[in-house]
DNA sequence: TTGTACGCGTTATCAT
DNA sequence: ATGATAACGCGTACAA
């Protein structure tokens, strides 16, 4: 036999206060009390209330404190594609720290790198309806008409690897402008000749950043970048440009890639598909932060954003703006970028694999 | 000059169904029905809030919305790492299923391997606390108090690629004593010889069935295990294992690998610590569903999850438990796993190289 | 179709 | 320290 429902209404009821108060002859603010960490109870009513709540299977409710106190404690986290393995990464961390604070996330994946503006807008709008305490935009532009919304709700947005063109929003970001430089440098004193760029997403602003330092960087050196290709952050679109840029007669000789999830791509066309040696045909330096374990142990020099440093940064903005109550402005935090090299693959010989260690 | 706040009391005030009503002039059910779905309005009421919401840039209070109608359209997401590219794979489709059809996905990362059975319990109430409408477990166990929890709720609970001594439970798995046995037939027909298996976490049932289907087809072709390790799950201890695996004077010239994230490790120590050729002195065969990307064509044979399959019964679970009321029980939904070849990656020689294509 | 009034579970205010 | 009561913003019988 099981319990009995209370009546024909809502399908099923949860304890409420009112009943542990009921089951503890107390009142509903003692129980309530009894819930707030900094309140003050007396220890025995304390007491009383917990074994009441404890019989009926009572928790506190949520939703409803959020009604009351206009806190809800939820973080809106909004990611475009979780194929690049720094987005989870990512989240991993923010989940983390914010979990540790007392906050939770709440995941929004927008995809399509094809969504339009009122894609956009309307997922935002999505977001809002939640009373989230703060949104972690790592994926789209945020329109102008969005940070009014969020402005006037006050709730604290920070861009998280994006740049926007509305003034006064948080942003954390790591410096791509620099990063292009360094991989610039690493190529230049390689003795590469023939240095190509494949560019990620035309509008994104990491894409366009990284471009530029590298750009400028090369310009320093009295030399000119000699092919540029679109990957678009994509798999089999990066696969595809690297095809097309070593159909030509004269072949670059070293690629800066727009990020690694699209370094991937270009290393298997290259040596799978084209059968160049990397790095002894054509050297590649990535870009961005992909956990160690993705790698396998590839030939890469990679340009690595600090997940650490990013998230910690992001997640100190948030709570700072939440509890001071500030809406937006200020909070830019450039992140150094740091240069990694990985081990090298190459097919071991007989003669090395017999030598002891 | 921006607009003035009402009083001094909360920090800030959302527009309400009340204001809206009130300069509409309708009443705030008027109000309500205009944004709720299937509601009967006149077109000439419903024009008339939705310009008055307009101009004043009302949007609903999910929150509110909750509180009557006790549907939050939430679903609680509980994944260990996300190091494994096999769940953000997941979790990007269960959100898009799931937002498809008006749910959001609250994310919880229950970190640790070592996680105490209280640690995933109170993370559990934690959930709880937010009214979701059903949990998806792809990372702890779940203990029996806790599914009692769940049941009493009446909130529908999905265990994701986990089984639990708990009865009742919907599990959505895929067929891994039948992947043990692939990985069993693929090897032995390779005319391997000294056949190993590298587990992930021992009491995870993942690991746990899918080296009893390895060690059970290789019993039926009269073979026994070469040697077994563990890795956890883990890169770094992994890559320990396969270390101290071939270390020894018989030296294994096949590996069955508990996942993905495990052979990379393993691959990495193979190739570039111990300076073996794959698959020329040992073959490996990896089980999970990382996407092609992760993979820069690695020569590895993989027995894949379906993650389109899983996720879609993970969802159709869900919805149909919370749209029909029933709390637990039945849906088993067992997927089958696939085998799938991965492109070889060799050096290519200068000759191949100067060939065309 | 429209409006009134109450309930959802909790916190905050103000007495006591 | 404790208790009564009014919000919080919305859905929804129920009555009109």
């Amino acid at each position: 036999m099981e319990t009995q429902k209370p009546r024909g209404g809502p399908p099923s009821t949860a304890v409420t206060l009112v009943e542990v108060a009921r089951l503890a002859g107390v009142s509903t603010s003692a129980v309530s009390r009894t819930f707030t960490p900094g309140a003050s109870v007396a220890e025995k009513t304390r007491a009383r209330v917990l074994e009441a709540a404890r019989k009926l299977g009572y928790r506190p409710n949520a939703i409803a404190r959020t009604l009351s106190t206009r806190k809800s404690r939820i973080i809106a986290v909004v990611v475009s594609y979780l194929q690049n393995q720094f987005y989870p990464t990512i989240i991993e961390k923010l989940s983390q720290s914010l979990q540790a604070h007392g906050y939770h996330l709440l995941l929004f994946i927008s995809n399509d790198a094809a969504a339009t503006d009122d894609d956009i807008d309307s997922l935002l709008l999505d977001i809002l309806q939640y009373q989230v305490d703060g949104i972690v935009l790592a994926s789209a532009m945020l329109s102008s008409s969005l940070a009014a919304h969020c402005h006037a709700a006050s709730i604290p947005v920070v861009l998280f690897n994006r740049v926007s063109a509305v003034k006064d929003v948080s942003t954390v970001v790591s410096d791509n402008v620099e990063g292009g430089r360094l991989a610039a440098r690493l190529l230049l004193q390689s003795g590469a000749e023939r240095i190509g760029f494949i560019a990620g997403l035309e509008d994104s602003s990491t894409s366009q950043e990284r471009e530029r330092g590298f750009v400028d960087e090369l310009a320093r050196h009295g030399r000119p970048l000699f092919v540029r290709g679109t990957g678009q952050y994509d798999f089999e679109a990066a696969a595809a440009v690297t095809r097309e840029l070593f159909s030509r007669d004269e072949k670059p000789d070293a690629l800066f890639v727009g990020n690694d999830h699209m370094a991937f791509a270009v290393l298997d066309a290259l040596r799978n598909e084209l059968g160049l040696a990397v790095p002894e045909d054509v050297q590649v330096v990535g870009f961005d932060n992909v956990p160690q374990a993705a790698w396998g142990g590839y030939q890469l020099t990679t340009i690595e954003q600090n997940a650490d440093l990013m998230t910690q940064a992001t997640v100190s903005i948030l709570l700072e703006r939440i509890s001071s109550g500030v809406r937006m402005g200020a909070g830019h935090v450039t992140t150094p970028v740091t240069v990694v090299h990985r081990a090298t693959t190459r097919k071991a010989t007989k003669a090395e694999s017999a030598a002891p260690r």
